[in-house]
DNA sequence: CATATGTAGTTTGATATCAAACCATATGGA
DNA sequence: TCCATATGGTTTGATATCAAACTACATATG
C-alpha cells in the first residue's frame, strides 16, 4: 500500500482516508444507542453553535448533500432527539432544533467519549496534532473552493 | 462547524473527515466505468506492488474488513478486471490476480485522473503536503496499533 | 402580471462499509 | 488421533452516502 512513487497528493489523501475510517470506527463503536458520528455531529452542533438551523444550512456546514442530511435528521427526529417544524417565513424551508432528550444524549456521547479522548491524548503526539491542524484546514478550504467551482 | 473549543484530536479528525469526503467524491466522479476508489485502489495495487494476493491480505492492506473486500473483489471480478482462483496450498484461501482488462482499466483511470492531479498540484501548497505526510503517517500508524490492541 | 429560473426538501436507486453470524479448512495441544 | 481454537471467505442486515429526478415554493425578469 501507499508506495512512495505515488503523487504526493495521493499519498496524503491515502493516509487521510485510512485515518478517517479508523477514527470514525473507533468513535461510533462507543457512541450510545447506536448513534452515528453524523448524528452526534448534528446534536453537538446545536448545543455548541446554534439554536435553530435549516436542513440545507446543516448540509452545507457538514459538507454533505441535502438528501444525506434529510436522512440524518429523519433518524434523529424518529429518536426524539431533534424537532422539525415548518419555517413560517419560507414555505419551502424547515427549521430544526434540538430537544431536551437530544441535549441529554449529546451529553451522554461526550461522557462516553472521554476515555477514548484520554487514550488518544496519550497516544498521539501533541506536536503532530498542532502542526497538522492548520495545514489540514488549508487543504480542506482549498478543496472546498474547488468543489464550488466545479458544480 | 469545528469550533475551536473542541478537543484538538477532534478538530483534526473533523478536518480529515471532510477532506476525505471531498477528495473521494472528486476522484470517483472522474473514474471511468463507474469504478470506485476502492476498486481502483485494488487494481492499482496489483500493478504496482504485487502479482497475486489473497483477499485477506488485501483487506488488511487497505484497512478494510474482509466482507468489504469480498464485495469489492466480486465487483471487480464481475467486470472482468481481476481473476480469482482457489489456493492449491490452502483449502480456505483464494488467490486474486489482475487481468489484462484490469491493467488497461487501471491505465485508463490514471489517465483520467491526470487533469485532477494537475489541478491539485496547482491548488494545494506543496509545502503543506510535504509537511502533512509524515505526521499523518505517524497518526495512522498509532491508530492502527491501537485498533489491533482493541480487537 | 406571467413565466422562467432558482432553491428547499424528499424520494429512488445505487454504492461502500461495518458487525454478527456462518461454513470450511488449518493447526496445535491433549 | 482427536478435539479445540484460529483463520479464510461469505452471507445477512444494517448504516451513511451520493446522483438523479421530483415536488413545492420563491424570486427575478420580461
Amino acid at each position: 500500500m501507499s508506495a512512495t512513487d505515488d503523487p504526493l497528493a495521493f499519498q496524503v489523501f491515502n493516509e487521510i482516508g485510512i485515518i478517517e475510517q479508523l477514527a470514525r470506527n473507533r468513535v461510533e463503536r462507543i457512541l450510545p444507542a447506536g448513534l452515528t458520528l453524523s448524528q452526534f455531529g448534528v446534536l453537538n452542533h446545536f448545543v455548541r453553535l446554534g439554536d435553530e438551523r435549516s436542513p440545507a444550512w446543516l448540509a452545507n456546514a457538514f459538507q454533505v448533500t441535502r438528501p444525506t442530511m434529510t436522512n440524518t435528521l429523519q433518524r434523529l427526529q424518529a429518536a426524539g432527539l431533534v424537532s422539525i417544524r415548518a419555517d413560517p417565513a419560507d414555505g419551502r424551508a424547515k427549521i430544526v432544533s434540538i430537544s431536551a432528550a437530544g441535549r441529554a444524549m449529546r451529553q451522554a456521547c461526550i461522557a462516553a467519549q472521554a476515555p477514548l479522548l484520554a487514550e488518544l491524548d496519550g497516544l498521539l503526539p501533541h506536536d503532530d496534532l498542532v502542526a497538522l491542524l492548520p495545514r489540514l484546514r488549508t487543504v480542506r478550504q482549498l478543496l472546498d473552493k474547488a468543489r464550488d467551482r466545479t458544480k
